[in-house]
DNA sequence: GCTCCTTCCGAACGATCGTTAGCCTCATTG
DNA sequence: CAATGAGGCTAACGATCGTTCGGAAGGAGC
């Protein structure tokens, strides 16, 4: 792909997350690299493609970073180490993170359905390790995983919305996970 | 206010957490009353006017819940009716939370420097009870409670995104306070 | 019966939208 | 040096945007 077309994404990553990809004009896209509109499409076919695109690789970025996690040892290091992942992306992807999370939904047609699909499989992932951790009793065996996994990745998702980039997240993921994995009460237990 | 008004501002609040503000057109919310689009402005000055009508919706029927929660007994307790009371107030007028988490961001000028005070104060609401029970150590006095915080508000912040009306949100709340309080780990702790 | 007020219509406004077209420039490549 | 192709330009397209306007329908209150 040439410069000038990842330049162009990236552009649209910035505005997409900035002000919304119904809030952007191709317009806007253009001045942010200093061209004429119409000149846009030596490289596009549609505004959609960029959305595409973006909401794209948002999704190889956080696979791969789940990727990076180990399929074996103790489940509970495992769910820590998957908040790093997911943090580390939001704060060294921002713009795409935010596409990923919140603009996606603008996609049309088959892209959408292959986004959601993708989306979902994500998610399953992170679900996983749960109930994996209760099946091996390194979770309590009472545990409503599903609950357990929402609430997790409740503060993954919520993350891009208040993470700013530079932020310590594997000192943040860890502070989550610490929480999760102890809860916050004073006293015994229950 | 009229019940024509009415109306229109459901339909914004629908339209908008639906389409996005952006993605939703002046001929859109006509077409939800059955009228022309010019019609609209015998009860509107500007589009606009919904997105800040609803929004400021949101913020009244968030604080309202919260107000029920009492300022005395224990934190505990007193967490888990926010929690709940912010759940129900997402289930039971979904598209007004929608558009109060999400779509808030178009607001422009000084309603938007006004509606950022408002979520502030809200939060800041949510953030007190956490320090209130770090302080009287009914949580646990090493307690980060800003991160405690953070994590309560993201559950609660992400739920218009799955949360379906008609879900026993009482018990939903309850699990997540449980989790949040006595963690899920298997073993003793640490 | 007359006036007022609310609500809507139909038509139009200028602005902006995403997209297309034809043409030009210039660096690369054979 | 000729040919190619990428990337930019200007101009324009039809569609749709949010908004305005004058007028009409119809019920409420005097």
């Amino acid at each position: 792909m040439s410069s000038r077309r990842t330049e162009l994404t990236r552009a649209a990553a910035r505005l997409f997350a900035d002000k919304g990809y119904h809030g952007t004009s191709v317009g806007d896209l253009a001045r942010a690299l200093g061209v004429q509109k119409g000149s846009l499409y030596s490289h596009i076919d549609s505004k959609a493609d960029l959305l595409w695109e973006v909401a794209r690789e948002g999704a190889e970025a956080f696979h791969a970073a789940l990727d990076t996690v180990p399929d074996e040892g103790p489940v509970v290091e495992r769910i820590r180490l998957a908040l790093r992942a997911h943090l580390r992306v939001v704060a060294e992807q921002l713009d795409i993170a935010t596409v990923f999370v919140r603009e996606w939904r603008y996609l049309e047609g088959e892209r959408r359905e292959r986004y959601v699909a993708e989306r979902r499989r994500y998610e399953e992932r992170f679900r996983a390790l749960f109930r994996e951790g209760r099946e091996h009793g390194e979770l309590r065996t009472d545990l409503d995983d599903g609950t357990a996994a929402l609430l997790a990745l409740s503060s993954a998702n919520w993350a891009y919305t208040w993470l700013r980039p530079g932020a310590d997240t594997d000192d943040l993921a860890d502070r989550f996970t610490a929480l999760l994995l102890d809860g916050m009460r004073g006293y015994a237990s229950r």
